[in-house]
DNA sequence: CTTTGCACCTGTTGGC
DNA sequence: TGCCAACAGGTGCAAA
């Protein structure tokens, strides 16, 4: 479900949500792990503390709190929502409750994501978070940094800005939509890519991921803001899912292939960088 | 070091 | 209608 748009859809919806004084009561493990373990001290380490704020950093939530940092991973089919009493679902792993009785649940059918805890001042240092690249919307990310990071790659250009080492955040759906509107072939050598096409890169990719964020995200499936609101971006998609169909632009029929293991759809005339 | 392929899971969808 | 294969928004690891 979520790339960089729908976790920051789903930050901003829990912020809004919890306001400025909610402190957790207690926090019940439904299971020990997902892809990877839970820490066991994880409810003991926050039960009792007030959450100060959620970061996002590339596709993590970080949730702040005096003791500890709650690390999570939405993987494919990871959500928050604030449960209703009675409202309990397969796959709900881990339960916030909160001081004033609202409980807010993390449900993660397949168990891609990763619930972890951080001890703050420490981000940097952690496995999950040291070797990320920058941020797209952030200052670093220009086009001088996306040339000089794909040099000397043989890989595809979709493949690399999909690595969260070289940019973060960039997901199958958003590295297709904002390679459509740069004109450039996803499987395009990256080593290969001219200066002037990561301008137009650096640009999609920011624009792209702004405008979803606007739009509250892509709802595919399930993927809900944490009002229940669906997201709509996903009716701005000009090639993600629309393989065989006219694009948008000049009616060529799309064509699909994959690169990277990720099924990949673009338009040979008007993607020819 | 880079690249590639697959494993990790469950649920949904589409073809026969 | 029913069954089963293929596929899905991500990452991490092994092997080449």
């Amino acid at each position: 479900m979520p790339e960089l748009p729908e976790v920051e859809t789903v930050r901003r919806g829990l912020v809004a949500v919890l306001g400025k004084r909610a402190v957790i009561a207690q926090v019940i493990l439904r299971r020990a792990d997902l892809r990877a373990p839970i820490p066991p001290d994880l409810p003991r380490r926050l039960r009792g503390q007030p959450i100060l704020g959620i970061r996002r950093r590339a596709k993590y939530l970080l949730w702040d709190t005096p003791a500890a940092i709650l690390l999570c991973h939405l993987g494919m089919t990871g959500t928050w929502r604030v449960a209703a009493p009675g409202d309990d679902r397969d796959h709900d792993h881990c339960l916030l409750e909160l001081t004033d009785g609202r409980r807010l649940v993390y449900r993660d059918p397949r168990r891609f994501g990763c619930l972890d805890l951080v001890s703050p001042g420490a981000e940097t240092a952690h496995p999950r978070l040291r070797d990320l690249g920058p941020e797209p919307l952030a200052v670093d990310f220009t086009a001088a940094y996306l040339h000089a990071a794909t040099r000397g790659r043989r890989a595809p250009i979709k493949t690399l800005i999909m690595d969260q080492a070289i940019v973060v955040g960039v997901g199958n759906i958003y590295a297709a939509e904002a390679l459509f509107r740069a004109g450039i072939r996803p499987g395009a050598a990256a080593g290969r890519i001219s200066l002037a096409a990561c301008t137009r890169l650096v640009a999609a990719i920011r624009t792209v991921l702004e405008a979803a964020i606007a739009a509250g995200g892509s709802t595919i499936s399930d993927f809900r803001q944490a009002g229940g609101d669906a997201g709509y971006f996903q009716h701005d998609f000009r090639v993600y899912g629309r393989a065989g169909q006219a694009c948008v632009q000049c009616a060529t029929i799309l064509r699909e292939s994959t690169l990277g293991g990720r099924t990949s759809v673009w338009c040979a005339t008007c993607q020819r960088g």
